[in-house]
RNA sequence: GGGAGGAUUCCCGAGUGGCUAAAGGGGGCAGACUGUAAAUCUGUUGUCAACGACUUCGGUGGUUCGAAUCCACCUCCUCCCA
């Protein structure tokens, strides 16, 4: 019960790496530790691989300590060059603003932050007020630019070009790490594996300039089996933002996951205990969509809260395992005197947004791919009439697995 | 500041006067096989009133019967020297 959440980390698979193993698992055994983890705010929602952080955070808190969420309105105007192969996209200030007001309110999906429990930051409120020379001369001077360069952060970019700006991100989260320290006695900041050498620059200048007792930790970035970044799709990141990603889609997303990685993605998506985990392990063959099943749902509902995640397991099996019907479908509805004119099918697609464009509608008509009540339509001149509706409605289908319902309006 | 090279369809990347809506790969979409998975195989992948027409190869103008391809200017990027 009272298991050091160090060790609930480690089992469930986050920790990477760790700047002091030994100290930070005695650190962690007492309550009362804060740490930070920094988000920059580069998108107007946060996606599944900052969730993972927030679950961090949430088994941090969980186990009685204080996380501090660092918005990076500051670091936000200099961009991360780490596991970047390009310049990233100077944003603008307004820009910066409106993210960082989004995902505070999306932080408190996981995280409690009455009464000082979780706390949140913008870096901009320091990071701006600074003075040049001054922190040149207090912070420059303790890094070594030699060693820098050896950073595997920027190793690979001296290939490709790196621009001062950018070569300053790594002080700047170093800075605020001293900051939280000097501030809220902030002991460790932890994130994502890509920022190691930012953490460690950080740990290395409160030892330095405080002579603080400061630790670094990383976690495994999600990542399928095969090592691809999780959490994109054609359609870009998968988002928190119901707006974004809806329900349905998040739901269907974990859904489909490969078979090698549910295992993966319960430990770190979803608060099920290690023991049922491990009894969803010995599932094999078909048998692994149970897993599935019960992923997906559990993450949608955290994110999303119960009701939508049964509305998306229920559009799910109804669209799956039942008779192919469901309220929950997208719809689109058409008027008496449209459908008296027997309009031409492709054109209904188009309005229906099944298909970006007729070609690509004749295409799938051509292979079979648009069915209408169950039926493959097979001629590109087919008609919609009112013979295709029963009770008002008809089915209409791409592929196997995207339905749409029309109803006469 | 000086010099060199580059910008092609969703991405990478061929193409250097007509045979080019533009090779190849990736990705996407559909079909087969399946477990709403993966892998594999097949088809397809600019738009439309479709054996034809129209729009596309950084931007603007020009040469030509004809330009992604040649010329001029502009914009942006990369590299080398300082």
């Amino acid at each position: 019960m009272a298991a050091n959440v160090f060790d609930t980390l480690v089992e469930r698979g986050f920790v990477a790496q760790v700047t002091h193993e030994e100290e930070v698992r005695q650190l962690l055994a007492k309550p009362g530790v804060t740490f930070y983890i920094g988000f920059d705010p580069t998108a107007d929602s946060l996606h599944v691989g900052h969730f993972v952080q927030m679950m961090v955070m949430a088994h941090m808190q969980r186990a009685g300590h204080r996380p501090i969420a660092l918005l990076g309105g500051g670091t936000g105007m200099v961009g991360d060059p780490s596991g970047r192969s390009d310049l990233r996209q100077v944003l603008t200030v307004e820009t910066i603003q409106e993210n960082v007001s989004r995902f505070r309110e999306q932080m408190k999906i996981l995280l409690d932050f009455s009464d000082d429990q979780a706390i949140m930051v913008d870096n901009a409120d320091w990071l701006t007020k600074l003075n040049y020379v001054d922190f040149l001369r207090e912070i420059g001077s303790q890094f070594s630019v030699n060693r820098m360069l050896t950073a595997e952060c920027y190793k690979q970019r001296l290939e490709k070009g790196l621009t001062f700006l950018e070569f300053n991100y790594m002080l700047m989260q170093a800075y605020d790490f001293l900051m939280l320290y000097r501030q809220y006695h902030c002991q460790m900041q932890l994130g994502g594996d890509d920022q190691w050498s930012n953490i460690l620059a950080g740990v290395e200048l409160v030892r330095r300039k405080d002579q603080g007792e400061a630790f670094g930790m990383t976690f495994r970035l999600l990542t399928t089996s095969a090592g691809i970044k999780m959490g994109k799709t054609a359609k870009g990141a998968v988002w928190l933002d119901p707006a974004k990603t809806a329900p349905f889609e998040f739901y269907q997303y974990w859904r489909n996951i490969d078979d090698a990685d549910v295992i993966n993605c319960m430990k770190l998506l979803t608060f099920i205990s290690m023991e049922e985990i491990r009894e969803y392990e010995r599932l094999t063959d078909a048998a692994i969509n149970d897993a599935k099943k019960r992923l997906a749902y559990e993450v949608t509902m955290i994110v999303h809260g119960k009701d939508a995640a049964d509305a998306a397991r229920k559009q799910a099996e109804d669209l799956f395992e039942g008779a192919g019907r469901s309220d929950s479908m997208p719809k689109t509805s058409i008027s008496q005197k449209d459908l008296a004119e027997a309009p031409v099918l492709l054109d209904v697609l188009l309005s229906a947004r099944l298909i970006p464009s007729k070609g690509e509608g004749r295409r799938l008509i051509q292979q079979n791919g648009i069915y209408l009540n169950d039926q493959a339509i097979t001629d590109f001149n087919r008609r919609l009439t009112a013979d295709d509706f029963t009770n008002g409605e008809a089915i209409l289908r791409k592929g196997k697995k995207v339905y749409h319902r029309l109803v006469i309006a």
